[in-house]
DNA sequence: CCTCGTTAGCGTGCTCTGTACGCTTATTCC
DNA sequence: GGAATAAGCGTACAGAGCACGCTAACGAGG
């Protein structure tokens, strides 16, 4: 027996998704500070009030831009590899997923990442972990430190990569001041983002693997 | 001999440290959305244009509160610690400081921190890895890995800690979709923010020392 | 087919933001 | 003391988010 709903005097034409479609479409274009309530609304072609039937905030808009982009990630595990591979491909596909929509990366910081996805995504990721022998509380924290490790990776990239004009400033810095650093930076400065990641990745896997 | 500045005819009363301070002022008390150009002039008791003889734009004035909080941090290297010890307290000595003005978070991560103290910093972190006797493009990667898990972690926290109510939620995730994420979240309940910041970086650690 | 109830859609307007512009005033130098 | 210069600020404007209440489109019952 079905409840039906009392009364559907006149259906929603719009659904989140495609509201967050069009706000994801506007950020892309104009970046994220050509986002607002009426850009978004003109997007979608309605006025800017309208959206507020479909939303209860800005705040929320944003969040589902970042479910919207969140639930690209593939989250299912890759079958006959390694933990350690699977974790790799995992954490990857996160890193791919918002690199394909730089622009967002400020808002995926300051919304409360809960989606749906990124749970499938961790379930993943622990069922990988436990593959490689790590239960209890021992699992938990290698989750969260791939997770930091993730987060501090999209962060960093999208704020001044190894190989962008950040590190070609440091490069000339006072030698005298910073005499590793100024050395530094002439070495990674050839290192691409990519691997990078991929270096640092292994780092982190290692040290979990050391660890049990 | 000192090339004098032509003219002087009015002293100016404050400092960007100053007003870096009144508005950090402003952000502990009334939180990240309550800064703005007017109440930070009120807290100086000043007009609100006359801030801008000070800043050119709310953006840097961020910054300057950035730099501010990243000034806290003791560049200095512990003597007489292994090299993995000094590496510890330098980059507990940032999240400690970022800990203490916890809603300058989202600033700091929008803000290229190219403040003298995290080159200082950063400088301080290379000798350390040289101690442990990495060199060339590996010591900047092993730099990088770690300024990631800094920025992650500190991001993560004040995002919902592993024993905040983000985890007690997941704890109560519906089992049969995502078994090992509820078992996770309840044996990681107990475990403090302090502990999970510190076993996740000897994992770090670790995977640096297996590296090299 | 018509009417009624409900809700999608939106126009208006308010408050608050950052900041451009130009005036007033305090201060220093000769 | 007077002139020059910059500090300090009052006013004003464009654009933001969103509260409020009206209008009109639609589904259901007679």
């Amino acid at each position: 027996m079905t409840y039906a709903v009392k009364e559907m005097p006149r259906p929603k034409s719009l659904s989140t998704t495609r509201i967050a479609a069009a706000a994801l479409a506007v950020i892309d274009r104009d970046g994220l500070a050509g986002l607002s309530m009426r850009a978004v609304a003109a997007e979608l072609s309605m006025g800017t009030m309208s959206l507020y039937r479909y939303v209860t905030d800005r705040e929320q808009l944003e969040g589902f831009v970042v479910d919207l982009v969140l639930s690209d990630v593939d989250t299912t595990r890759p079958p006959r590899a390694s933990w350690a591979r699977q974790v790799t491909i995992l954490v990857e596909r996160v890193r791919d997923a918002v690199g394909a929509h730089p622009a967002v990366v400020p808002l995926t910081m300051t919304h409360r990442h809960t989606t749906a996805s990124l749970l499938r995504w961790s379930e993943a990721v622990l069922a990988a972990l436990t593959d490689g022998g790590f239960t209890g509380p021992h699992r938990a924290i290698a989750l969260r430190t791939l997770l930091k490790y993730v987060i501090g990776s999209i962060q960093l990239e999208h704020l001044g990569a190894l190989s962008g004009p950040g590190t070609t400033a440091m490069a000339n810095l006072p030698p005298a001041e910073f005499p590793l650093l100024a050395q530094t930076a002439r070495h990674a400065q050839p290192i691409p983002p990519d691997e990078e990641f991929r270096r640092g990745l292994s780092i982190v896997l290692r040290g979990l693997h050391a660890s049990q």
